[in-house]
DNA sequence: ATATGTGCAAACTGTTTGCACACGA
DNA sequence: TCGTGTGCAAACAGTTTGCACATAT
C-alpha cells in the first residue's frame, strides 16, 4: 500500500478524532487541506484502509456507513433522535451502565463477521 | 395498521422461515403468491413491520438490509465467504462456543440504539 | 520504470416517493 | 365512506468504476 498524500490525510483526520463520520463528511473535512481531492479517491481509500485494517467501520440503520479511526473493540450507541454515534466500552449483554447514564436503549444488535465451518472446510 | 394480503403474505414468509432475506429475496418469494404485488409495496411493509415490532433487521457490511422474523434477542454471524447469515443465541464477549463449532470471527460488531442523555433531557 | 493511485464523470444499486387508483375497517 | 395501502415509474442517495493521467517507490 503507497502511501499517498491523500491517504495520509484521511488516516489522519480520522485518527485525530475519536467520532465517526460518513465519506462526504470525511471529504469535506480533508478537502480544507487537499482541495482538489475526489469523493472517488475518498472511497476508495476508506475502502483500503478498512482492508487493511487501520480504521473500522459503523454499520447503522442509516443509509451511510460511518467509519472508525480508534480501532480498540468497542460498543457503539446510535441515537435516533440526534443521529450521534456514542462509544462505550462497556460489552456483554449488560448495558446497565449506559442506562445509568441517561442513556435510552432501544434495542441491540450483534453481528460477527468470519467465516463459517463449511465455507471453512472446503479451503 | 390495516391487514392487507399483501402484509399478512410478507410476514407469514418471514415468520415461516429461520433465515435472514433482504427486500427482493422477500419480493421474489411473495410473488409467487402475489404475482402483482410491487417492490415499493415490499419495501413499505417492512419498513412498517420493523416500526411495530414484528421483524427485526440486520445490517451487515452488505449493500442491502436483512430481514428476520425471528425477534428474540440474538447474534448474527455473517459468512464474508457465502455471505449466509447463521443465528446464534450466544451473547456477550465470549464467543467460543461459536468458534468451537468450526467458525473463525475476524470481527464483531456491537450497535445499540436509542436515545441519548442529552435528547432525553430535551424531551 | 512501473505498478498503484488519482480526478472526473458516468454508471450502478438499494431504497424512497408522488401519483392516481383500490381496498379494508 | 374514508383513511390507509397499492402498483407503477421516476427520483434519490450512497457508492463504485472506467478512463486517461499522475505519482510513489
Amino acid at each position: 500500500m503507497r502511501l499517498t498524500h491523500q491517504r495520509e490525510e484521511i488516516l489522519s483526520f480520522l485518527r485525530s478524532k475519536r467520532a465517526h463520520y460518513n465519506a462526504v463528511e470525511i471529504y469535506d473535512a480533508v478537502r480544507e487541506r487537499i482541495p482538489n481531492i475526489s469523493l472517488g479517491t475518498v472511497y476508495r481509500n476508506l475502502g483500503k484502509l478498512v482492508e487493511d485494517g487501520e480504521i473500522i467501520t459503523v454499520e447503522t440503520d442509516n443509509r451511510s456507513i460511518y467509519y472508525d479511526g480508534y480501532i480498540a473493540p468497542h460498543t457503539h450507541f446510535v441515537c435516533k433522535c440526534c443521529s450521534q454515534i456514542f462509544d462505550f466500552e462497556e460489552e456483554g449483554q449488560s448495558f446497565k451502565s449506559i442506562s445509568d447514564k441517561g442513556f435510552t436503549i432501544d434495542k441491540h444488535r450483534t453481528v460477527l463477521y468470519g467465516t463459517c465451518t463449511e465455507c471453512n472446510e472446503k479451503n
